[in-house]
DNA sequence: AAGCGGATCGTCT
DNA sequence: GACGATCCGCTTG
């Protein structure tokens, strides 16, 4: 019913991502296939979908931060006034003006920052938040760059569920990683295509905004542990 | 489980 | 000078 990949995340979280960190020699490989710049230059509604089972993939020197896609949020442009694009361009949002497959990043109530990838071609704006994440390589450092302790299998979720937490985890500033091309490994910042089977997905309304509160631009993997927010049903 | 208020600062009016 | 695409801790039910 329920396809496996829900079934997958739910079941087994642990076992593999255990089984994958001790086995990080050798992950290069397997994530090293970064998604095109194609990939990017569509409609954000139809990139944030997508998105969802992709691979976050962060190398910092040998190490290999991973973490799978659960959640994600679209974006528009001037007629989506929650979006950082709706006033125009600004120094601030002006990636999201630019071509599509570069970081945009935000520091947000002078607390948090937040990841997201432009969409769309060169002059026209949108763009997708990156909000959840299952992880998959380098709890360790996930878990001391978040400041927590992993004492249960449910402490994973407090690693990477939520945009503010995801970025911590993967140690993503705006000084350091906003312009990043996510399409290249040599921007030690990419997503990657694992060849992971596509997810059941759910579509909701967007979190945490006032402007545009109705419209359904949040997708989310169905029965995934790791999305943030209060669990929803099935 | 859900609802609150505080922290904290870059960005634009 | 006001406001956030958030998180955390505390309170209540």
């Amino acid at each position: 019913m329920n396809g496996g990949v829900a079934q997958k995340i739910s079941l087994f979280p642990v076992l593999d991502v255990m089984q994958l960190d001790s086995k990080n020699r050798g992950s290069l490989t397997r994530f090293r296939n970064p998604l095109p710049r194609e990939f990017f230059n569509r409609d954000p509604r139809r990139v944030g979908r997508d998105l969802l089972g992709k691979v976050l993939v962060r190398r910092t020197g040998r190490k290999l931060l991973a973490a799978r896609i659960v959640e994600t949020e679209a974006y528009l442009g001037e007629d989506d006034p929650a979006a950082h694009a709706a006033a125009g361009r600004t120094p601030r949002n002006a990636v999201l003006f630019g071509p599509p497959g570069y970081a945009y990043v935000y520091f947000i109530y002078g607390n948090h920052y937040c990841l997201n990838v432009s969409c769309l071609p060169d002059g026209v704006p949108g763009g997708v938040l990156f909000r959840a994440a299952e992880p998959l390589l380098g709890i360790e450092e996930m878990a001391r760059a978040r400041g927590v302790e992993i004492a249960n299998p449910r402490d994973l979720q407090k690693l990477t569920s939520g945009p503010g937490r995801m970025a911590e985890a993967f140690g993503i500033t705006r000084e350091r990683d906003n312009g990043k091309d996510l399409t290249s490994t040599r921007s030690h910042l990419w997503l990657a295509d694992d060849g992971y089977p596509t997810a059941r997905v759910l579509t909701t309304r967007r979190i945490g905004i006032t402007k545009a509160a109705d419209s359904p631009l949040r997708y989310v993997i169905a029965g995934s542990e790791f999305v943030s927010g209060p669990k929803g049903k099935t």
